[in-house]
RNA sequence: GCCGCCUUAGCUCAGUCGGCAGAGCGGUUCACUCGUAAUGAACAGGUCAUCGGUUCGAUUCCGAUAGGCGGCUCCA
């Protein structure tokens, strides 16, 4: 056993020696924080290993971005070691850390069972308890060989090293530092003894002892492919989280139970907004009365704002021949994603997976003006898309679903202005619908020469795309590479009540149809011209749009989106009347209301209208009639009694065309 | 599409180690008419997802199909 250095760290002005092999929690835990690595020259160490008397170095503690990834790296390894020792064929496969955990690939005969999840999860606790020291070591590429020469996903990994740039892309997230630099293993070593207990290829750094796991839990089981890539053998994968205290990861799961009851499909069968009826056939949703109303109110408020923003509506037809994805492109690379053609009349025909070449249609059906332009071409267009099998999910990925697809034609001149008012005109319109954190992502071009258009088009609309952004205010994510090969693209992220954030609206520049299509408009000049085309989808689908504002409201849905928005509730049989009369004229105001007049009790009616989650419930007694009032009570809980009729429907009436949130 | 799990009443779920199936909620009916989250009782309701196999006998065991769930991959 090497002996460890003595090392010093400074911490909170005062510089203070770490005893070899002991946790540096233990020897710096007087104020009660846990030190785990170090950062020296800005490259983060094992503390324990690997910072030498007299560095300059500054202490990593567990509870920060680094230290919970080095903690979660580290019971990865616990959990590696505690499988192999319950599974001693299971090859290695790699093991990271991730958002809120880490997992760990294996090559096992047979999947894990949750009963073998508990076991290793006991195991881990043992080892966790035991303190085994992790123990870093530099081998050469021959050593490693010899080393984990029964370990074959590992040995691949060794040749990757060095490998071409592509090679070691694919290595990411691999543990092995590829591309030239050192292999290094980590032992984990037992604390009294050294013996060794396991070992991994891995580049680090870990925790000094696994006694500083504070909190972890192994969460499931899953196939997941090697390296990522289909064509791979799949191995099987556990997932954990850990924490840096108990309370931390309570506070985690607490929140996964929370998603858990906001989810749009529990939600959707709950309130009965909608249904997948298996007759109809996988990611086909059929929307119910009250989800009916939901999607009618916001398609109405959308189309009045699109009116206003000068959009024009447009209709097209849900099945088309296949020329017309022969002539946009689509059936060349996107023929995977389309229901297969009906064959009718000696042509195939397909539903329609996307609206753009419809519009384009539109646009070339006659001579066009740059008088015209910009020409806006709006429509809830259903489109089709064939989605494997494996990846539809509730109402955000289906196999049917509506667009609020629009498509602008302008000139060259226009884009950057137009793009500009887009993006505003888009993030206003999520605020209006009650989402009020947003970031924005921007795909630009890679340095690959396979695209369309030109590079000052390309420059001018990424440049026109990057000052919108600017102006927005909001944070700005760059996405290098990750445009189409036809235009840059901006997408906004939306952020929900519990902090998840969802893709919603994109704004996608496209260079390549209306080549496709030969587009055109004479310009005033006289010469002919052809028009940028901008794509652009605020909520995504409507049918997604709907589950992400479910799932943002946790189902209670904002008075003006309510499907319904008050319910009245008589104290006995004889109030009804009074109750039906208030109803008229909150109906006359166009608001939508529900006098419960069943046999249950008051007390059950709240109940069914608190579950239902209605913004308003309107009770009325004796004490109500009398005075010519109602009482509110609110979703909320709170009341407020005899209210004047006159007052109670002013106050609702205001709160839904306000567009309040409650 | 791939790996694994699941499918029993409208919903949530028990159960049958292979011998004609159960609860709660919901529904219907009756009684009760009640001041801020469940009044009581009775009744109705299931080819145990579908198809095939094994068996004297299958909801239960096996296989296929469909749908769902969790991962992976995919989402130009």
């Amino acid at each position: 056993m090497s002996t460890v250095p003595e090392l010093r760290i400074t911490l909170d002005g005062s510089e203070r020696a770490v005893a070899a092999g002991s946790t540096a929690g233990e020897a710096l835990g007087a104020d009660g924080r846990t030190v785990i690595a170090a950062r020296v020259g800005g490259e983060l160490r094992d503390l324990a290993y690997e910072v030498r008397d007299g560095d300059v170095v500054e202490p990593v503690e567990i509870g920060s971005d680094d230290g919970r990834a080095i903690m979660r790296h580290s019971a990865a390894h616990v959990m590696a070691q505690a499988v192999q020792e319950l599974f001693p064929e299971a090859k290695l496969g790699i093991g990271p850390p991730v958002e809120n955990g880490f997992y760990y690939d294996f090559d096992v005969e047979s999947p894990f069972t949750p009963d073998d999840l508990k076991r290793v999860e006991k195991r881990m606790r043992e080892i966790v308890k035991q303190g085994q020291r992790f123990s870093r070591r530099a081998v050469s590429d021959d050593e490693a060989r010899a080393e984990l020469a029964a370990e074959p996903y590992k040995l691949e990994l060794i040749g990757l090293k060095g490998g071409s740039g592509e090679v070691a892309d694919a290595a990411e997230g691999a543990d092995v530092e590829v591309g030239g630099g050192e292999l290094t293993i980590y032992d984990n070593l037992d604390a009294k003894s050294g013996e060794l207990c396991w070992k991994d290829l891995c580049r680090g750094p870990h925790l000094p002892s696994t006694r500083v796991i504070p909190a972890f839990k192994l969460m499931r089981a899953g196939g997941a492919y090697w390296r990522g890539s289909e064509k791979n053998p799949q191995l099987q994968r556990i997932y954990g989280t850990a924490w840096e205290s108990r309370e931390k990861q309570d506070e985690y799961l607490k929140f996964l139970e929370e998603a858990e009851k906001r989810d749009h499909r529990r939600l959707g069968a709950e309130l009965d907004l909608f249904s997948f009826p298996k007759e109809i056939g996988s990611g086909l949703a059929v929307f119910h009365p009250k989800g009916g109303v939901i999607r009618k109110v916001m398609e109405e408020y959308s189309r009045i704002r699109h009116e206003e923003a000068g959009y024009e509506f447009v209709n097209t037809p849900h099945i088309t021949k296949g020329t017309l994805y022969e002539v946009s492109g689509h059936l060349g690379w996107y023929k995977d994603d389309m229901f297969p053609p009906m064959e009718v009349d000696g042509g195939d025909y397909y539903l329609k997976p996307m609206n753009c070449p419809m519009h384009n249609l539109i646009f070339g059906a006659r001579g066009r003006s740059y008088r015209e332009l910009p020409l806006r071409l709006f429509e809830f267009g259903s489109v089709y898309r064939f989605e494997k099998s494996g990846v539809v999910h509730g109402l955000t990925r289906v196999r049917g679903m509506t667009q609020d697809d629009a498509h602008i034609y302008c000139t060259r001149e226009q884009m950057v202005g137009e793009l500009k008012s887009l993006l505003t005109f888009v993030l206003d319109l999520l605020r209006d619908y009650g989402l009020n954190e947003f970031y924005l992502e921007l795909s630009t071009r890679d340095d690959s020469d396979k695209f369309i258009g030109t590079q000052e088009d390309w420059d001018e609309a990424t440049a026109a795309l990057q000052e919108a952004a600017d102006e927005s205010g909001l944070d700005l994510v760059a996405d290098p590479g990750g445009a189409a090969f036809y235009g840059p693209k901006i997408s906004v992220q939306a952020k929900d009540a519990i902090g998840r954030t969802w893709q919603l609206s994109t704004i996608q520049v496209d260079f390549n149809q209306p080549k496709r299509f030969e587009l055109e408009y004479q310009a005033a000049d006289g010469t002919r011209q052809q028009p940028v085309m901008i794509h652009r989808a605020l909520f995504g689908s409507i049918e997604r749009f709907f589950g992400v504002l479910l799932e943002h409201y946790a189902g209670a849905m904002p008075p003006w989106l309510a499907p319904v928005q008050v319910v009245g509730i008589p104290i006995g049989e004889a109030h009804v009347p009074h109750l039906e009369r208030v109803a008229d004229a909150l109906r006359a105001k166009g608001i939508r209301v529900e006098v419960d007049a069943s046999a249950d009790r008051m007390q059950k009616k709240i109940r069914n209208a608190q579950k239902q989650k209605v913004p308003y419930m309107l009770l009325a007694g004796d004490d109500d009639v009398a005075r010519d009032a109602v009482s509110f009570r609110y979703r909320g809980g709170e009341q407020r009694n005899g209210i004047p009729i006159g007052e109670a429907v002013d106050e609702i009436v205001k709160a839904v065309e306000a567009r309040i949130q409650v």
